[in-house]
DNA sequence: TCCTTCTTTGAAACGCGTTCTACACCCCTA
DNA sequence: TAGGGGTGTAGAACGCGTTTCAAAGAAGGA
Protein backbone atom coordinates (compact mmCIF):
# COMPACT_ATOMS: atom_id res chain seq x y z
CA UNK A 1 0.00 0.00 0.00
CA UNK A 2 2.97 2.42 0.97
CA UNK A 3 3.41 3.99 -2.33
CA UNK A 4 6.48 4.49 -4.46
CA UNK A 5 6.98 8.42 -4.51
CA UNK A 6 5.97 8.95 -7.78
CA UNK A 7 8.80 10.74 -10.17
CA UNK A 8 9.26 14.13 -9.42
CA UNK A 9 6.05 14.85 -7.55
CA UNK A 10 5.05 15.42 -3.33
CA UNK A 11 6.35 11.80 -1.96
CA UNK A 12 2.96 11.07 -0.42
CA UNK A 13 4.54 8.13 1.90
CA UNK A 14 4.57 10.45 4.66
CA UNK A 15 1.03 9.48 6.67
CA UNK A 16 0.82 12.48 8.69
CA UNK A 17 0.94 14.65 5.54
CA UNK A 18 -1.96 12.65 3.62
CA UNK A 19 -4.10 12.79 6.39
CA UNK A 20 -3.64 16.83 6.62
CA UNK A 21 -4.07 17.31 2.68
CA UNK A 22 -7.53 14.97 2.94
CA UNK A 23 -8.53 16.82 5.40
CA UNK A 24 -8.07 20.28 3.83
CA UNK A 25 -9.79 18.50 0.68
CA UNK A 26 -13.05 17.42 2.93
CA UNK A 27 -13.02 21.51 4.41
CA UNK A 28 -12.66 23.04 1.14
CA UNK A 29 -15.01 21.13 -0.51
CA UNK A 30 -17.68 22.11 1.76
CA UNK A 31 -16.80 25.44 2.37
CA UNK A 32 -14.04 26.53 -0.39
CA UNK A 33 -10.87 28.75 0.91
CA UNK A 34 -12.05 30.45 3.72
CA UNK A 35 -13.41 27.42 5.08
CA UNK A 36 -10.27 25.96 5.49
CA UNK A 37 -9.45 26.57 9.01
CA UNK A 38 -5.77 25.70 9.62
CA UNK A 39 -7.09 24.77 13.31
CA UNK A 40 -9.72 22.72 12.05
CA UNK A 41 -7.14 20.65 9.29
CA UNK A 42 -4.86 20.01 12.30
CA UNK A 43 -7.94 18.70 14.31
CA UNK A 44 -9.66 16.94 11.49
CA UNK A 45 -6.32 15.54 10.26
CA UNK A 46 -5.55 14.46 14.38
CA UNK A 47 -2.35 16.18 14.19
CA UNK A 48 -1.23 19.29 16.15
CA UNK A 49 -1.21 22.57 14.47
CA UNK A 50 2.60 22.76 14.21
CA UNK A 51 2.70 19.80 12.89
CA UNK A 52 0.81 20.77 9.42
CA UNK A 53 3.47 23.77 9.30
CA UNK A 54 5.78 21.16 9.70
CA UNK A 55 4.55 20.05 6.13
CA UNK A 56 3.57 22.80 4.71
CA UNK A 57 4.92 26.21 4.49
CA UNK A 58 1.46 28.10 4.19
CA UNK A 59 -2.51 27.53 3.65
CA UNK A 60 -1.69 28.56 0.08
CA UNK A 61 1.28 25.46 0.19
CA UNK A 62 -1.31 23.16 1.28
CA UNK A 63 -4.36 23.72 -1.28
CA UNK A 64 -1.78 24.02 -3.63
CA UNK A 65 -0.77 19.93 -2.00
CA UNK A 66 -4.02 19.04 -3.28
CA UNK A 67 -2.74 19.33 -7.17
CA UNK A 68 -0.53 16.07 -6.52
CA UNK A 69 -3.20 14.34 -4.96
CA UNK A 70 -5.78 15.36 -8.68
CA UNK A 71 -2.88 15.02 -10.66
CA UNK A 72 -2.83 11.00 -9.66
CA UNK A 73 -6.15 10.53 -10.44
CA UNK A 74 -6.39 12.00 -13.76
CA UNK A 75 -3.12 10.02 -14.39
CA UNK A 76 -4.71 6.65 -13.49
CA UNK A 77 -7.93 7.78 -16.07
CA UNK A 78 -6.25 8.90 -18.55
CA UNK A 79 -4.27 5.03 -18.37
CA UNK A 80 -7.68 3.34 -18.13
CA UNK A 81 -9.85 5.28 -20.60
CA UNK A 82 -7.62 6.88 -23.16
CA UNK A 83 -8.90 9.99 -24.96
CA UNK A 84 -10.61 9.03 -28.49
CA UNK A 85 -10.26 12.16 -30.71
CA UNK A 86 -9.17 11.06 -34.24
CA UNK A 87 -6.66 13.97 -34.72
CA UNK A 88 -4.36 15.32 -32.07
CA UNK A 89 -6.09 18.77 -32.03
CA UNK A 90 -9.36 16.55 -30.77
CA UNK A 91 -7.92 14.91 -28.37
CA UNK A 92 -5.98 18.19 -26.45
CA UNK A 93 -9.39 20.29 -26.48
CA UNK A 94 -10.75 16.80 -24.47
CA UNK A 95 -7.99 16.61 -22.86
CA UNK A 96 -8.47 20.02 -21.44
CA UNK A 97 -11.96 19.09 -21.23
CA UNK A 98 -10.99 16.65 -18.78
CA UNK A 99 -8.81 18.75 -16.60
CA UNK A 100 -11.70 21.37 -16.43
CA UNK A 101 -14.24 18.79 -15.24
CA UNK A 102 -11.89 17.26 -13.05
CA UNK A 103 -11.06 20.92 -11.07
CA UNK A 104 -14.82 22.18 -11.36
CA UNK A 105 -16.76 19.12 -10.52
CA UNK A 106 -16.25 20.58 -6.44
CA UNK A 107 -16.05 24.16 -7.03
CA UNK A 108 -15.27 25.00 -3.84
CA UNK A 109 -12.67 23.19 -4.02
CA UNK A 110 -11.62 23.93 -6.96
CA UNK A 111 -11.43 27.49 -6.57
CA UNK A 112 -9.68 27.28 -3.98
CA UNK A 113 -6.57 25.26 -5.04
CA UNK A 114 -6.54 27.84 -7.97
CA UNK A 115 -6.85 30.76 -6.18
CA UNK A 116 -3.71 29.64 -3.89
CA UNK A 117 -2.10 28.49 -7.11
CA UNK A 118 -2.64 32.32 -8.39
CA UNK A 119 -1.43 33.88 -5.35
CA UNK A 120 2.63 33.85 -7.02
CA UNK A 121 4.30 33.66 -3.09
CA UNK A 122 7.22 32.66 -3.81
CA UNK A 123 7.55 29.73 -1.38
CA UNK A 124 5.29 27.87 -3.75
CA UNK A 125 7.00 28.36 -6.55
CA UNK A 126 8.94 25.09 -6.08
CA UNK A 127 5.73 22.89 -5.70
CA UNK A 128 4.09 24.59 -8.79
CA UNK A 129 7.38 24.42 -10.96
CA UNK A 130 6.61 20.77 -10.19
CA UNK A 131 3.09 20.64 -11.07
CA UNK A 132 3.70 22.15 -13.86
CA UNK A 133 5.94 19.24 -15.75
CA UNK A 134 3.99 16.89 -14.22
CA UNK A 135 0.71 18.50 -16.37
CA UNK A 136 2.71 18.68 -18.74
CA UNK A 137 4.18 15.23 -19.08
CA UNK A 138 0.37 14.04 -18.55
CA UNK A 139 -1.18 16.04 -21.47
CA UNK A 140 1.42 15.41 -23.88
CA UNK A 141 0.96 11.38 -22.82
CA UNK A 142 -2.36 11.72 -23.13
CA UNK A 143 -2.91 13.47 -26.47
CA UNK A 144 -0.25 11.29 -28.05
CA UNK A 145 -1.82 9.12 -30.59
CA UNK A 146 -1.44 4.96 -30.41
CA UNK A 147 1.06 5.54 -33.36
CA UNK A 148 1.51 9.02 -33.84
CA UNK A 149 5.08 10.47 -34.00
CA UNK A 150 6.88 12.32 -30.93
CA UNK A 151 5.44 15.75 -29.58
CA UNK A 152 7.75 18.46 -31.70
CA UNK A 153 9.08 21.23 -30.42
CA UNK A 154 6.47 23.32 -32.09
CA UNK A 155 3.77 21.70 -29.86
CA UNK A 156 5.19 21.85 -26.89
CA UNK A 157 5.48 25.30 -27.87
CA UNK A 158 1.45 25.21 -28.38
CA UNK A 159 0.71 23.79 -25.42
CA UNK A 160 2.29 25.63 -23.30
CA UNK A 161 0.38 28.73 -24.71
CA UNK A 162 -3.15 26.17 -24.36
CA UNK A 163 -1.90 26.00 -20.64
CA UNK A 164 -1.81 29.74 -20.32
CA UNK A 165 -4.97 30.39 -21.15
CA UNK A 166 -6.30 27.41 -19.54
CA UNK A 167 -5.02 28.76 -16.14
CA UNK A 168 -6.12 32.25 -17.20
CA UNK A 169 -9.48 31.34 -18.00
CA UNK A 170 -9.91 29.15 -14.78
CA UNK A 171 -8.94 31.94 -12.62
CA UNK A 172 -11.41 34.01 -14.76
CA UNK A 173 -13.81 31.05 -13.12
CA UNK A 174 -13.11 31.28 -9.77
CA UNK A 175 -14.47 34.91 -10.36
CA UNK A 176 -17.58 33.99 -11.36
CA UNK A 177 -17.23 35.85 -14.50
CA UNK A 178 -16.73 32.50 -16.93
CA UNK A 179 -18.55 29.19 -16.73
CA UNK A 180 -16.42 25.82 -16.59
CA UNK A 181 -17.96 25.32 -20.27
CA UNK A 182 -17.05 28.62 -21.12
CA UNK A 183 -13.27 27.87 -20.36
CA UNK A 184 -13.33 24.71 -22.17
CA UNK A 185 -14.10 26.23 -25.10
CA UNK A 186 -12.12 29.11 -25.34
CA UNK A 187 -9.22 26.93 -24.93
CA UNK A 188 -10.50 25.17 -27.79
CA UNK A 189 -10.75 28.49 -30.33
CA UNK A 190 -7.43 29.09 -28.90
CA UNK A 191 -6.51 25.72 -29.63
CA UNK A 192 -7.95 25.95 -33.09
CA UNK A 193 -5.90 29.14 -33.28
CA UNK A 194 -2.51 27.29 -33.27
CA UNK A 195 -3.19 24.63 -35.32
CA UNK A 196 -5.43 25.96 -38.02
CA UNK A 197 -8.47 25.05 -38.19
CA UNK A 198 -7.01 21.54 -39.63
CA UNK A 199 -5.42 19.83 -37.01
CA UNK A 200 -2.49 18.23 -38.41
CA UNK A 201 -3.18 14.64 -37.34
CA UNK B 1 -8.16 70.02 -12.17
CA UNK B 2 -11.09 67.50 -11.13
CA UNK B 3 -10.88 64.90 -13.41
CA UNK B 4 -14.01 64.02 -15.55
CA UNK B 5 -14.84 60.44 -14.98
CA UNK B 6 -12.91 58.52 -17.64
CA UNK B 7 -14.93 56.23 -19.66
CA UNK B 8 -15.93 52.97 -18.39
CA UNK B 9 -13.55 53.01 -15.67
CA UNK B 10 -13.23 54.06 -12.18
CA UNK B 11 -14.15 57.61 -11.17
CA UNK B 12 -11.67 58.98 -9.37
CA UNK B 13 -13.41 62.41 -9.21
CA UNK B 14 -13.23 61.41 -5.30
CA UNK B 15 -10.37 63.12 -3.17
CA UNK B 16 -10.33 60.50 -0.84
CA UNK B 17 -10.29 57.30 -2.74
CA UNK B 18 -7.19 58.96 -4.83
CA UNK B 19 -5.27 59.75 -1.64
CA UNK B 20 -6.09 56.27 -0.31
CA UNK B 21 -4.68 55.00 -3.72
CA UNK B 22 -1.88 57.26 -3.97
CA UNK B 23 -0.73 55.98 0.02
CA UNK B 24 -1.13 52.31 -0.88
CA UNK B 25 1.07 52.99 -4.02
CA UNK B 26 3.80 54.39 -1.76
CA UNK B 27 3.64 51.67 0.52
CA UNK B 28 3.37 48.54 -2.07
CA UNK B 29 6.47 50.30 -3.86
CA UNK B 30 8.62 49.72 -1.06
CA UNK B 31 7.78 46.42 0.58
CA UNK B 32 4.84 44.99 -1.63
CA UNK B 33 1.54 43.30 -0.72
CA UNK B 34 2.46 42.67 2.94
CA UNK B 35 3.68 46.30 3.40
CA UNK B 36 0.34 47.47 2.52
CA UNK B 37 -0.99 47.56 5.89
CA UNK B 38 -5.15 48.72 5.96
CA UNK B 39 -4.53 51.06 9.22
CA UNK B 40 -0.98 52.21 7.47
CA UNK B 41 -2.73 53.26 4.36
CA UNK B 42 -5.43 55.04 6.67
CA UNK B 43 -3.11 56.98 8.50
CA UNK B 44 -0.62 57.75 5.39
CA UNK B 45 -3.60 58.82 3.58
CA UNK B 46 -5.39 60.84 6.26
CA UNK B 47 -8.74 59.02 6.47
CA UNK B 48 -9.90 56.72 8.99
CA UNK B 49 -10.02 52.64 8.66
CA UNK B 50 -14.03 52.65 8.05
CA UNK B 51 -13.09 55.47 4.93
CA UNK B 52 -10.94 53.04 3.62
CA UNK B 53 -13.38 50.47 3.57
CA UNK B 54 -16.20 52.35 2.48
CA UNK B 55 -14.28 52.87 -0.99
CA UNK B 56 -12.84 49.54 -1.16
CA UNK B 57 -13.70 46.50 -0.52
CA UNK B 58 -10.85 44.57 0.50
CA UNK B 59 -6.99 45.06 0.45
CA UNK B 60 -6.73 43.19 -2.97
CA UNK B 61 -9.75 45.41 -4.31
CA UNK B 62 -7.31 48.59 -3.28
CA UNK B 63 -4.53 46.95 -4.75
CA UNK B 64 -6.73 46.07 -8.55
CA UNK B 65 -7.84 49.57 -8.16
CA UNK B 66 -4.39 50.68 -8.93
CA UNK B 67 -4.22 49.63 -11.93
CA UNK B 68 -6.84 51.94 -13.25
CA UNK B 69 -4.52 54.20 -12.51
CA UNK B 70 -1.27 52.81 -14.21
CA UNK B 71 -3.73 52.53 -17.18
CA UNK B 72 -4.13 56.18 -17.35
CA UNK B 73 -0.53 56.80 -17.42
CA UNK B 74 -0.22 54.19 -20.33
CA UNK B 75 -3.05 55.92 -22.73
CA UNK B 76 -0.93 58.84 -22.44
CA UNK B 77 2.27 57.23 -22.70
CA UNK B 78 0.46 55.66 -25.84
CA UNK B 79 -0.74 58.98 -27.33
CA UNK B 80 2.42 60.74 -26.87
CA UNK B 81 4.76 58.28 -28.36
CA UNK B 82 2.85 55.99 -30.77
CA UNK B 83 5.00 52.47 -31.26
CA UNK B 84 6.99 52.25 -34.05
CA UNK B 85 6.81 48.72 -35.41
CA UNK B 86 6.38 48.57 -39.17
CA UNK B 87 4.06 45.64 -38.97
CA UNK B 88 1.10 44.94 -36.48
CA UNK B 89 3.11 41.90 -35.21
CA UNK B 90 6.00 43.78 -34.20
CA UNK B 91 3.86 46.66 -32.25
CA UNK B 92 1.81 44.08 -30.92
CA UNK B 93 5.11 42.80 -29.29
CA UNK B 94 5.82 46.32 -28.25
CA UNK B 95 2.76 46.97 -26.78
CA UNK B 96 3.14 44.10 -24.38
CA UNK B 97 6.52 44.82 -24.08
CA UNK B 98 5.75 48.39 -22.60
CA UNK B 99 2.50 46.66 -20.56
CA UNK B 100 5.00 44.36 -18.82
CA UNK B 101 7.84 47.00 -18.06
CA UNK B 102 4.94 49.54 -16.71
CA UNK B 103 4.05 46.71 -14.22
CA UNK B 104 8.05 45.46 -13.85
CA UNK B 105 9.15 48.83 -12.86
CA UNK B 106 8.28 48.83 -9.67
CA UNK B 107 8.56 45.28 -8.51
CA UNK B 108 6.69 45.15 -5.57
CA UNK B 109 4.28 47.10 -6.64
CA UNK B 110 3.58 44.96 -9.71
CA UNK B 111 3.54 41.91 -7.73
CA UNK B 112 1.21 43.26 -5.26
CA UNK B 113 -0.95 44.21 -7.67
CA UNK B 114 -0.83 41.32 -10.03
CA UNK B 115 -0.74 38.84 -6.70
CA UNK B 116 -4.63 40.57 -5.97
CA UNK B 117 -5.87 40.25 -9.20
CA UNK B 118 -4.96 36.71 -9.56
CA UNK B 119 -7.03 36.14 -6.28
CA UNK B 120 -9.95 35.73 -7.85
CA UNK B 121 -12.69 36.75 -5.56
CA UNK B 122 -16.18 37.18 -6.66
CA UNK B 123 -15.94 41.05 -5.35
CA UNK B 124 -13.48 41.86 -7.79
CA UNK B 125 -15.16 40.61 -10.65
CA UNK B 126 -16.78 43.94 -12.00
CA UNK B 127 -13.39 45.67 -11.26
CA UNK B 128 -10.98 43.40 -13.26
CA UNK B 129 -13.78 43.14 -15.90
CA UNK B 130 -13.77 47.16 -16.38
CA UNK B 131 -10.04 46.82 -16.36
CA UNK B 132 -10.18 43.99 -18.59
CA UNK B 133 -12.12 45.37 -21.38
CA UNK B 134 -9.85 48.95 -21.15
CA UNK B 135 -6.79 47.26 -21.64
CA UNK B 136 -8.29 45.55 -24.32
CA UNK B 137 -9.24 48.95 -26.36
CA UNK B 138 -6.02 50.36 -25.13
CA UNK B 139 -3.78 47.38 -26.97
CA UNK B 140 -6.68 47.62 -29.83
CA UNK B 141 -5.62 51.25 -30.49
CA UNK B 142 -2.12 51.09 -29.90
CA UNK B 143 -1.49 48.75 -32.51
CA UNK B 144 -3.29 50.11 -34.95
CA UNK B 145 -0.96 51.47 -37.62
CA UNK B 146 -2.10 55.04 -39.02
CA UNK B 147 -3.63 53.54 -42.14
CA UNK B 148 -4.91 50.26 -40.90
CA UNK B 149 -8.14 48.45 -41.40
CA UNK B 150 -9.83 47.69 -38.63
CA UNK B 151 -9.16 44.98 -36.01
CA UNK B 152 -11.27 41.61 -37.31
CA UNK B 153 -12.48 39.74 -34.85
CA UNK B 154 -10.01 37.60 -35.73
CA UNK B 155 -7.27 39.74 -34.20
CA UNK B 156 -9.60 40.07 -31.12
CA UNK B 157 -9.60 36.35 -30.52
CA UNK B 158 -5.69 36.05 -30.94
CA UNK B 159 -5.38 39.19 -28.65
CA UNK B 160 -7.23 37.61 -25.85
CA UNK B 161 -5.21 34.71 -26.09
CA UNK B 162 -2.02 36.68 -25.53
CA UNK B 163 -3.85 38.66 -22.95
CA UNK B 164 -4.16 35.22 -21.15
CA UNK B 165 -0.58 34.62 -21.87
CA UNK B 166 0.79 37.91 -20.66
CA UNK B 167 -1.57 37.32 -17.55
CA UNK B 168 0.09 33.45 -16.30
CA UNK B 169 3.41 34.64 -17.28
CA UNK B 170 3.23 37.39 -15.06
CA UNK B 171 2.02 35.28 -12.15
CA UNK B 172 5.14 33.14 -13.23
CA UNK B 173 7.07 36.58 -12.44
CA UNK B 174 5.39 37.18 -9.10
CA UNK B 175 6.33 33.79 -8.18
CA UNK B 176 9.92 34.56 -8.98
CA UNK B 177 9.78 31.58 -11.37
CA UNK B 178 10.38 34.60 -14.81
CA UNK B 179 11.71 37.79 -15.38
CA UNK B 180 10.06 40.58 -17.01
CA UNK B 181 12.41 39.58 -20.53
CA UNK B 182 11.23 36.27 -20.45
CA UNK B 183 7.18 37.40 -19.89
CA UNK B 184 7.94 39.56 -23.07
CA UNK B 185 10.28 36.62 -24.72
CA UNK B 186 7.06 34.21 -24.25
CA UNK B 187 4.28 36.54 -25.23
CA UNK B 188 6.56 37.42 -28.17
CA UNK B 189 6.59 34.29 -28.61
CA UNK B 190 2.92 33.02 -28.55
CA UNK B 191 2.42 36.21 -30.69
CA UNK B 192 4.40 34.56 -33.31
CA UNK B 193 2.47 31.28 -33.59
CA UNK B 194 -1.16 32.72 -34.03
CA UNK B 195 -0.42 35.45 -36.60
CA UNK B 196 2.26 32.75 -38.64
CA UNK B 197 6.35 33.79 -38.86
CA UNK B 198 4.68 37.08 -41.52
CA UNK B 199 2.71 39.34 -38.98
CA UNK B 200 0.62 39.85 -41.82
CA UNK B 201 0.79 43.75 -41.62
C1' DT C 1 19.31 0.92 30.51
C1' DC C 2 20.42 5.75 30.07
C1' DC C 3 21.47 9.61 27.15
C1' DT C 4 20.90 12.35 22.95
C1' DT C 5 18.41 14.14 19.33
C1' DC C 6 14.36 14.87 16.62
C1' DT C 7 9.45 15.12 16.22
C1' DT C 8 5.00 16.02 17.98
C1' DT C 9 1.95 18.23 21.04
C1' DG C 10 -0.89 21.70 23.38
C1' DA C 11 -1.45 26.18 24.15
C1' DA C 12 -0.44 30.81 24.21
C1' DA C 13 0.77 34.96 21.71
C1' DC C 14 1.22 38.18 17.71
C1' DG C 15 -0.19 40.69 13.51
C1' DC C 16 -3.36 42.27 10.51
C1' DG C 17 -7.68 42.12 7.62
C1' DT C 18 -12.21 43.07 8.62
C1' DT C 19 -16.28 44.47 11.25
C1' DC C 20 -18.70 47.03 14.69
C1' DT C 21 -19.94 50.90 17.80
C1' DA C 22 -20.46 55.33 19.57
C1' DC C 23 -19.93 59.94 18.53
C1' DA C 24 -19.05 64.27 15.82
C1' DC C 25 -20.01 66.90 11.62
C1' DC C 26 -22.31 68.79 7.66
C1' DC C 27 -25.93 69.86 4.68
C1' DC C 28 -30.72 70.11 3.93
C1' DT C 29 -35.53 71.02 4.82
C1' DA C 30 -39.29 72.61 7.84
C1' DT D 1 -33.38 77.66 14.68
C1' DA D 2 -34.26 72.80 15.35
C1' DG D 3 -34.09 68.22 13.65
C1' DG D 4 -32.46 64.34 10.78
C1' DG D 5 -29.98 61.53 7.40
C1' DG D 6 -25.70 60.50 5.46
C1' DT D 7 -20.66 60.54 5.92
C1' DG D 8 -16.33 60.53 8.54
C1' DT D 9 -13.62 59.39 12.79
C1' DA D 10 -11.53 57.00 16.60
C1' DG D 11 -11.01 52.99 18.58
C1' DA D 12 -12.25 48.55 20.22
C1' DA D 13 -13.19 43.86 19.03
C1' DC D 14 -13.12 39.52 16.38
C1' DG D 15 -11.21 35.78 13.50
C1' DC D 16 -7.65 33.36 11.72
C1' DG D 17 -2.93 32.69 9.63
C1' DT D 18 1.36 32.23 11.59
C1' DT D 19 4.99 31.92 15.16
C1' DT D 20 6.81 30.55 19.41
C1' DC D 21 7.74 27.74 23.55
C1' DA D 22 7.91 24.38 27.07
C1' DA D 23 7.01 19.76 27.85
C1' DA D 24 6.26 14.90 26.33
C1' DG D 25 7.35 10.97 23.28
C1' DA D 26 9.91 8.15 20.21
C1' DA D 27 13.98 6.20 18.08
C1' DG D 28 18.55 4.97 18.01
C1' DG D 29 23.37 4.25 19.98
C1' DA D 30 26.75 3.34 23.65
Amino acid sequence: MTAVPLPGELTLVDDRARRILDAAVRLAETGGFSAVRLRDVAQASGVALGTVYKRFRSKEDLLVGVLSLELVALRERFASEPLQGATRLERLVQCFAALTETLCARPHLGRAVIRSAATGENALAERLQRFHTALMELIVGAIRGRDDGPVSALELERLAVLEDVWFSRLVGWTGGLLTPEMVVEQVARAARLLYGEDGDA
